[in-house]
DNA sequence: AGAATTTATTTTATAATATAACAAATTTGG
DNA sequence: CCAAATTTGTTATATTATAAAATAAATTCT
């Protein structure tokens, strides 16, 4: 049997915001084999592949996991501070950085097509 | 036999200054293969963290890649422009972001302990 | 110095992450 | 409809990273 691209990216979606910490490709895998045993990695990767494409998801790139966007920041830079200790993820918008980013591209007439933006530390609960 | 780990961290480094892109855990263990067969994936990965730790390497979170650290800038934010074409990477330093990120960081008291940026895009030369 | 203990490094094996290549179903344009 | 193009599913494999066991060096103690 086979699901549209649009079907999966909603499920995959709903198993991120089902979720409050960031999920691996493998992890939403397993979640969703339980309803659809067949299910393989790369319809996985795809469908994440789209879904941050659109913006819809991001990855965290220095933990390669993913969360869904709580944001709305299509044209700007998604931040994502990443709690060491718990996992959790905070996301900002890094529109303020802009400016700054792209004065440093300039140097060296760089041209940026997308930003990556990750903090590490401890959120407000972990820190003693 | 044997190393001390000071001399297989500038063996490494000494590796990704050969080399003008980035490179793989196992693009340098291949490498230093060559002269001492029986290395394994542990000991790069090792001497890699220990590298970053101390700042004299940097890892590219979104390629899995290595570079050296070419900027000093041990107290401030390293920011990795990566060309998506040729694989060129130029460093700056961020210490001009520092301020924003930590607006954003105390937005929700969370206590960042590293800053990852990095800039996918095109290299002067490879725009076209 | 020489044995006993600890620590650091190497090796082996395996886990986790990601993609290539192929097969099957669906859609599109005639 | 039918053929061609595209999208989705499946199998197999490549790449990245780490756990656990084995070994070697260094340290401590007698
Ligand atoms: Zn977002
Ligand atoms: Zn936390
Ligand atoms: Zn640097
Ligand atoms: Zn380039």
């Amino acid at each position: 049997m086979r699901k549209q691209a649009a079907t999966r990216q909603s499920d995959v979606l709903d198993v991120l915001n089902q979720h409050d910490k960031p999920m691996t490709a493998y992890a939403i895998l397993d979640q969703m084999k339980v309803g659809e045993p067949g299910l393989a990695a790369p319809t996985i990767y795809r469908t994440l592949a789209a879904l941050t494409e659109q913006g819809r998801a991001h990855k965290l790139e220095s933990i390669n996991a993913f969360v869904p966007c709580r944001c709305a920041h299509e044209t700007s830079v998604p931040v994502l501070a990443i709690c060491e200790e718990c996992l959790a993820v905070e996301e900002h918008d890094g529109a303020q950085l802009l400016p700054q980013l792209t004065a440093l591209s300039q140097k060296s007439a760089f041209e940026p097509t997308r930003h990556i933006v990750e903090i590490h530390g401890r959120c407000q609960t972990c820190a003693t």
